[in-house]
DNA sequence: AGCTATTAATAAGA
DNA sequence: TTCTTATTAATAGCT
């Protein structure tokens, strides 16, 4: 991916060696949290460099993703150390806990992962979405309308503009037929919805 | 690193995100055996899907690499326990910072803390709650169809039993009469809602 | 699953 | 280590 076509075999030359692994562990690193990210995936990656350094990455946490591996692999025999689940198990598995809950209430509410549900709970998160929607609308709605009536007000401002313009003697006549001829022009507020949009003003 | 620019954040599309997931994976192990090779490093991924399969890589052995990376913390801890706080604090900031984010999110989908959207993000958000109510509704009625099912199966079993009780004579007579009966009477389905359901059974 | 237009990663060199 | 740049590699959006 460069200057040259490399084969991927050990790199010889030891200095030539560690800017590559420098270069590239930082992009695999970049890689694996945006595979987190993008796929919502948990990751854990650990590289030992030839010299035996440390690095690491997890998603989550190092240690929730190998307990989960081990428990995956059906062949878990030795329990990890307990002093350092004890440890992790403050703040931090509580807000590992939050994240999950509301990845799985976020998932729900996208409509997937709903085959846990019980047909209660899912007449109740329809219900939930409902209201959502029915807030989520009217926002939209309001916005729309606040647009077209701003638009209107920089249309009128304009006329306006070009009416202060016009020799004073035919000035009355011309500017309440103008306007006039503007405010029955594009109207595309149904009647109703316009009339009350003052009484919302002060909600959404 | 395509046809356009993404932005890093979890890809809403359920079957993109799944077609991205299965492409990046495998960029993501193909770099991470190209930096193992090219530079000597001992490396373990373990991957996670956001429906729980695993995906793995070691270049030696999984284990081998975990029981390394468990003996490195652990002397580390022990010579700088700094380090650790320091990782703690790192992984504790990345997870307030998700949790925050998807607390957001969640409210945005209850239809509150919309002020800071515009427009466009107000409408789409509006067009994704009406695609997740019209999952969800599409399940609940499912589930509601399948009880309905149920409970029928139940009474036809009953009714079975009852008749097989019944003298020989007159069994296939009153057998006919008593499932029509109870066939034609509490079907609260909707007629096409119930017609189509034997396709959907693989599905939900 | 493939196909490309693009973007992203990175080998060399400074 | 870091920056720059010429190239190759990865991949997003389509089909």
């Amino acid at each position: 991916m460069t200057r040259k076509r490399i084969q991927i075999k050990k790199i010889d030359n030891i200095s030539s060696r560690q800017v590559t692994f420098s270069k590239r562990r930082k992009g695999l690193f970049k890689k694996a949290q945006e595979l987190s990210t993008l796929c919502d995936a948990d990751i854990a990656l650990i590289v030992f460099s030839a010299t035996s350094k440390l690095f690491e990455y997890a998603s989550s946490s190092m240690h929730q993703v190998i307990e989960r591996h081990d428990r995956y692999s059906a062949i878990h025999r030795l329990d990890r150390p307990s002093i350092e689940l004890q440890i992790e198990s403050d703040s931090n598995n509580i807000l590992r806990k939050k994240v999950e809950d509301k990845t799985r209430e976020l998932r729900q509410m996208n409509g997937e992962d709903l085959q846990g549900l019980t047909l209660q709970e899912l007449q109740k998160l329809e219900e939930h979405l409902k209201r959502s929607l029915t807030n989520v609308s009217k926002d939209a709605k309001f916005m729309q309308e606040i647009s077209t009536f701003k638009r209107k007000g920089v249309e009128l401002m304009e006329e306006n503009q070009r009416l202060k313009q016009v020799p004073s003697l035919i000035h009355a006549h011309s500017y309440r037929q103008s306007s006039e001829s503007i405010l029955s022009n594009s109207s595309n507020l149904p009647e109703d919805g316009g009339s009350n949009t003052s009484l919302k003003l002060g909600l959404p």
